[in-house]
DNA sequence: GCGACAG
DNA sequence: ATCTTGTCGC
């Protein structure tokens, strides 16, 4: 069961969520990876239109093979509003009741949405690695903050997404003909593992395989089509020889 | 004041 | 994010 640290409070207002991330920001670590990747989680919620009830899924995957290990997903209460810049502050406490049901322990974990290409270098990835102690990063199908030129038409091209003259992440092609992802380091890993890692985790679709499958499944579990019942006890084959 | 604004 | 069907193209 993968555990996690209590960094701090949840009950927080929106204007003392900035002030903690301003106290966050001097602990996040851009470095380069410091182990092999063997294992990645792809992490996302979903939910009702009008409604608090969110729905958050982590799907794990072995790389290089892209087989999927293991399924979590848990039904929530959403006790914070979306606000540009505090997204971490909505969907970080669902995902982390999920994280809790993880029987295996990932080596690194991609968000759905910005690491330190962020206001104040503290996203969701770079938030939510601090708090699982693992490399993250995150992978936005749009921009928070900063400038970039297009990136060439070919798969694995990117160009530096710069804010305020620091380069905070990259805008990288995946697959041709299609907008590019916005990619940035979130915590124990620099933008280079995280490009690498990142067009490790691309098959055939725009959006990398770990994010895609984990907003599948919690589409699916929103709707009905699945059941957390049922993933709670469905082991992976994998996990009968572990 | 105006425009921008992850999911 | 979510609301929603078909349709154009490889």
């Amino acid at each position: 069961m993968a555990h996690f640290q209590n960094l701090h409070s949840w009950a927080l207002s929106p204007r003392e969520a900035v002030e903690l991330q301003r106290s966050l920001r001097g602990k996040v670590r851009i470095e380069p990876l410091g182990r092999e990747i063997g294992t990645i989680a792809g992490a996302d919620i979903s939910f009702d239109k009008f409604s608090s009830t969110v729905y958050a899924g982590i799907v794990v995957l072995r790389l290089p093979s892209l087989e999927v290990i293991e399924e979590v997903g848990v039904r929530s209460e959403a006790q914070f509003p979306y606000v540009p810049g505090l997204l971490s502050f909505r969907e970080t406490p669902p995902l982390l009741e999920a994280w809790a049901k993880l029987k295996c322990e990932p080596d690194a974990v991609m968000l759905d949405g910005q690491g330190i290409a962020h206001p104040r270098r503290v996203g969701i990835a770079s938030h939510f690695g601090l708090i699982v102690d693992r490399p993250a990063l995150g992978c936005a199908k749009s921009v928070l903050v900063g400038r970039y030129v297009e990136p060439e038409r070919e798969p694995g091209s990117w160009t530096p997404l710069v804010h305020q003259g620091e380069t905070v992440g990259a805008a990288l092609r995946t697959k041709a003909g299609v907008q590019p992802v916005f990619v940035s380091p979130g915590h124990l890993i620099d933008l280079q593992g995280a490009i690498a890692l990142t067009l490790r985790c691309c098959k055939a679709s725009r959006v990398p395989e770990p994010t895609r499958l984990a907003h599948l499944l919690v589409n699916a579990v929103r709707r009905g089509e699945r059941t957390i019942d049922e993933l709670d006890r469905t082991p992976r084959q994998d996990s009968l020889f572990d």
